[in-house]
DNA sequence: CTTGATGTAACAATAATAGTTACATCAAGG
DNA sequence: CCTTGATGTAACTATTATTGTTACATCAAG
């Protein structure tokens, strides 16, 4: 599909940041997140970026700059983290509009709509069920556990 | 996201030779589809190449050519639809694999491959709640006036 | 004032998507 | 057997999306 790799990216930001602040509460910079995601710094800064105006990080400046989680990581599910990324659905209706001289072209868009977003709303519920606290703790143990108590 | 229109593309060529197949048995060309899916006849030929190797539709060759449904469009699912395009799911991993000496960049894939996978298994339920004639029906109760196909 | 990082803009490289041209291939029917 | 019209594909283009990169103004703590 079109498949693109911003959720995974901020998913790992998010989940490298609470595994951090297990142990201190400094901010923590874009660069360092940058090395364990293996990527450019910008690119997490772009991230975060979304992220901050969603209200799931802050960003710190001047001195001992850098990025703190707003709020604890068992109180962020992937539905926000998705819905930050301000990203669509995985469908997109016709690439130029269909022929309205017919009955198909003129009457199926709506519907696919109504399709496309009932799938919608099933990617979000879905997401709203792990948290970037379950998730991590997930990583960490390695197994391979399903999750939800 | 980078959603394609491909689902919706093929959707709607098998709906129009749903809707076609209802007063006439006669093969249909991909060029007459493409003048209500708005597109080149290759790109219906494309999709319309995938869907025969799913066993959705048959293609006919020599004199009076052009293609028929395999199957009655009450049992073509938008699932089988999805399936025949080949395509990967929404989301993506990582476009450079992690920092594997960082416990979250070692482990984070294969959580994610998990929680991607359980999307998949969700979208591709809800797609087979859908038949091609449920989609068509409803189509064509959305549009007043009958016109040519 | 120095410092180190944020926040963005601008650009480059690569890949995906959709559209197009061209043509060999096929099979029905004259 | 030859004409005909459409399939089936390859190859190419144009456009856009995605990811990565460079550069630099901005900020606030010390």
């Amino acid at each position: 599909m079109s498949a693109n790799s911003r959720l995974t990216v901020a998913v790992h930001i998010l989940s490298w940041m609470t595994l951090v602040a297990r142990t201190r509460a400094d901010p923590v910079t874009s660069e360092r997140i940058a090395l364990s995601v293996n990527t450019n710094p910008v690119v997490i800064r772009r991230t975060l970026g979304l992220m901050q105006k969603a209200g799931l990080v802050r960003s710190h400046r001047g001195a001992n700059a850098g990025w703190t989680l707003a709020r604890s990581a068992g109180a962020i599910t992937l539905r926000e983290v998705f819905a930050a990324l301000g990203e669509g659905g995985p469908f997109a209706l016709h690439p130029s509009p269909p022929n309205a001289s017919c009955p198909v072209g003129r009457g199926i868009q709506p519907v696919l709509g109504r399709v496309y977003g009932a799938l919608d709303d099933l990617i979000e519920r879905q997401l709203s069920q792990t948290t970037i606290e379950q998730l991590l703790d997930e990583t960490l143990s390695g197994t391979s556990e399903p999750n939800r108590p």
